[in-house]
DNA sequence: TCTGGGGTCCTAGGACCC
DNA sequence: TCTGGGGTCCTAGGACCC
């Protein structure tokens, strides 16, 4: 008798070279070969979002903070980040990459898992249509990237990072132990540094020798993710994200907006002030996915660094920017340690569920009134920018605070003093 | 060196219910 | 007055990723 063996999936993982780099040197090619540091300016409160290569070759690498980059780096030439222009490559690279497979999914901004099993027929062997990919993506868009193929999302983006840059890479099915066994274990996604240095502590230095432990050992070591990490060491999709089909999308879990102080501070008004505007943008985010939030959730960094975070589950749901400000005001209040600076502040929000139900009429057309006035006011904030309007005039003294940054996601970006 | 912003997932303890 | 487990929800914190 015949037993089907289940089919090899094949995946591509996508990994565009320096993304946000290369993004600014299409807007100034001037920037081509030098050395340049997205994420803010030299000597601002922020950390580098990308490095080009002839930056990392001084030690800049992401994550690191720009004071550091400069003092690695002097002659990096410094550039804000401009989130919409890596948001509209970003759809540019979607498109190429959704003409090879339907099953595509965007890992972040700057990166793509591709099902191309059973794509034989129309794309040829693995090789041929990473090569293809990789031709139409640079004509297509002016980018490089790096593709890894293997079949596992793990082997695929493992592989794609050590094609960088430009490259491709393909673990033959099989090959999977021999190529993982050399690498370091800070290779693996989901290894940091502290699981790094607690399986240095076992003896553990690459993948060979993780491999070589039994998993129900690693399991008592490290729970859960033991055992994951005895399936990643064999190049399988262990546990939790990595095992889900290519493509299935998700829905989002949490929503948030936080802010750090150019300077620290302990001012009342000004620490409220924000908090609105931070509910503000996390509430019109909600209403633009259409969700409604259960749980309102306070960050509080001190000066000091050490932060804390506290969290209110309303009875039921709301997308409502002042009740969010309402509650997350409330957490500030009972847990600041009145008058220690502030560095940072941040507002989450969770525990997504349908429309609130138990409101009575009244409450809801109430409810219904707010809605419109604040769509009206998204509507106003598209046009004008997040600044031209505030529902700060409510709150005593109507004070609005001096620093405003840029809408969305990127650091060091247009801290302006008004 | 002096540490952003937006996310996901996991753990662990306590409350509360059966 | 001493003492069960199991399940679920909530909260706080931390590791990790881009």
């Amino acid at each position: 008798m015949v037993q089907t063996k289940a089919v090899a999936r094949t995946i591509f993982h996508v990994d565009m070279d320096a993304f946000f780099v290369s993004v600014e040197e299409l807007f100034d090619p001037t920037l081509k070969g030098k050395a340049v540091v997205v994420g803010g300016q030299r000597h601002e409160r922020g950390v580098v979002s990308a490095a080009s290569y002839e930056a990392r070759k001084f030690g800049v690498h992401s994550a690191m903070p720009l004071r550091t980059a400069a003092k690695l780096c002097p002659h990096a030439t410094f550039v804000d980040g401009h989130p919409d222009r890596y948001r509209e490559c970003s759809e540019k690279v979607y498109l190429v990459l959704s003409s090879f497979s339907p099953l595509v999914e965007m890992a972040s901004i700057d990166e793509a898992y591709l099902d191309m099993t059973g794509t034989q027929r129309l794309h040829g062997p693995p090789l041929r249509a990473a090569h293809n990919l990789h031709a139409k993506m640079k004509a297509e868009t002016q980018l490089n990237c790096s593709i890894g193929i293997g079949i596992s999302r793990l082997i695929a983006k493992v592989s794609s990072a050590k094609a960088k840059p430009n490259g491709v890479l393909w673990i033959v099915p099989g090959q999977e132990a021999k190529f993982l066994a050399p690498l370091d274990i800070r290779d693996i996604p989901g290894v940091g540094k502290v699981t790094e240095q607690n399986l240095h502590g076992l003896g553990i230095r690459k993948v060979g020798d993780l491999a070589g432990f039994d998993d129900s050992f690693l399991e008592q070591q490290f729970g859960k993710w033991g055992l994951a990490l005895a399936g990643k060491a064999r190049g399988e999709d262990a546990g939790g994200w990595f095992d889900s089909e290519v493509g299935a999308d998700v829905d989002a879990k949490s929503i948030s907006h936080e802010h750090t102080y150019d300077q620290d501070t302990a001012d009342l008004e000004q620490l409220e002030s924000t908090l609105m505007r931070l509910s503000e943008m996390v509430g019109r985010r909600l209403r633009e996915s259409g969700l409604h939030a259960r749980t309102i959730q306070l960050k509080l960094r001190y000066e000091d660094f050490k932060t804390i975070t506290r969290a209110h589950s309303l009875p039921g749901p709301t997308q409502l920017d002042t009740e969010i400000f309402e509650q997350v005001r409330a957490l500030f209040r009972k847990n600041w340690r009145n008058g220690e600076k502030v560095r940072l502040l941040g507002v989450h929000v969770s525990s997504f569920e349908g429309k609130s139900d138990q409101q009575d009429l009244l409450e809801d057309a109430r409810r219904q009134r707010w809605q419109q006035a604040l769509s009206a006011a998204d509507r106003l904030r598209d046009r004008f920018g997040e600044s031209s309007v505030s529902l700060a005039s409510g709150l005593k003294g109507g004070f609005r605070e001096r620093t405003h940054e840029n809408p969305a996601g990127l650091p060091g970006k247009g801290k302006t003093r008004e």
